[in-house]
DNA sequence: TTTGACGTTTTGAGTGGTCAAAAGTTAGAT
DNA sequence: ATCTAACTTTTGACCACTCAAAACGTCAAA
């Protein structure tokens, strides 16, 4: 119940949440070798944090095998996420920072926000549904966040709009910025080549080709197609 | 040099700031006692903070007397209070805080924006030139931050416009509310009485009494009158 | 089934902040 | 000139976080 969270805690149940729920392979647990590099720390400083949440109830930890979110530390992880990314949006609404931006300068911050200003900065946002990303932000107080699968995983004649992490490397988005692919945009998929070929999409009115690789590191929000609303409708 | 400073030192040093060169009777140094009653910590550990920042040489330290900025020490405090009232600023007009909250609210994360955010923050808000208070906010870099006059330094004939501390208890800000003393608001001195008597002041075109306590709490930014000014101009 | 290699946890130490209470200093009252 | 009250500093303890390195578990290859 104590909402009492350290910087450091947060940023271990955001990665937990990242490494459980996000990843590509679904895993059925984080190990703290993983947490260690994703946060930039020693294991050492990896396993104590878990163990302060452990005590917490916010994660289950079994030693040597790893840890899981229990449905407090799911909250409270989807929560500080909430927060980053309405803070991120702040940077790019009110401050003009480019998107690729505003994930870094975020984070110093977001943790000493209080709760009141975090709402009223949504307010004064005017409701975001997006980080500058393009990945949602959840609503408040809920476990979870609606997950969205990667470009790859569309087949043709689906339409979908780019969220691109904001890990992604500079290099990347350079070239994905050639393309055309920029958080927000809407892409249309005609072709996906056997094989793990790649797959050949309409950007704004272009016709553009990427690899596998690249489109399994292309998050998108689809857009539901005119069988499947009928089907919906039913 | 370094800019590394902790929450705690900032506050010091902004506490030794306001009670070295903001008190009334111009005192010399702040003594620790003093510093820890307004940062609401123990003496002891008021001793080992200004110990800390003795060390960096943002402040001279005489033992059981008291405290002083060093040179470096004046610019980041000033900087402190710059910062602070940016994020005031913030509070109140981006996101609609009463003035008299926003005091509150600023604490709890001016700490952790990076400068380049604050940077931006006051052009975002279009370089205000003071909180939400009236106290003019400090230029980048300065160590010094024009000091505004209690309103009972007025004589008859002085215009004026009112600030108010942060600090200002509930009650008092209720009791002035309701003579129209607000921060922002042009005041005319009328009259004042002899031996530390009462002030008469034209208050939005309302004729107003304050008693010497009240006056001497509330800081005005002094009008330059058209006598005066010829003499400038000469 | 023993042995490593690798990953994990524990330990010991350091930093920065805090408090309570003991020890020390100052300065005014007698 | 001494005593005492008030204040200041020091001490010792504790908490939260971190790292480096030692100790420990796990699992798969030989």
């Amino acid at each position: 119940m104590e909402n009492n969270l350290s910087k450091s805690d947060r940023e271990m149940l955001k990665a937990v949440y990242r490494l459980t729920k996000g990843a590509r392979p679904p895993l059925p647990a984080a190990h703290t070798g993983e947490l260690a590099d994703a946060l930039g720390v020693t294991p050492g400083t990896a396993t104590t944090a878990v163990k302060r949440l452990a005590e917490r109830a916010l994660v289950e930890h079994q030693p040597y095998k790893g840890v899981e979110l229990t449905a407090d530390g799911r909250q409270a992880a989807v929560g500080a996420i909430r927060r980053h990314r309405i803070v991120e949006r702040f940077l790019a609404d009110m401050l003009g920072y480019a998107w690729n931006e505003a994930d870094r300068l975020a984070g110093s911050f977001e943790h000493e926000l209080p709760q009141e200003v975090e709402d009223r900065l949504f307010v004064a946002l005017d409701r975001p549904t997006t980080c500058p990303h393009g990945f949602p932000i959840p609503e408040r107080d809920t476990a979870d966040i609606p997950e969205l699968p990667p470009l790859y995983a569309l087949e043709p004649g689906d339409a979908a709009v780019v969220a691109l992490p904001g890990s992604t490397d500079p290099e990347i988005v350079k070239f994905l910025d050639t393309l055309g692919l920029r958080p927000g945009v809407r892409v249309e998929v005609r072709e996906k080549h056997p094989f793990d070929g790649p797959l050949v999409l309409t950007v704004d009115g272009k016709e553009r080709t990427v690899g596998e690789k690249v489109a399994n590191n292309i998050y998108v929000k689809k857009e539901i197609d005119d069988k499947k609303r009928k089907e919906q409708a039913v």
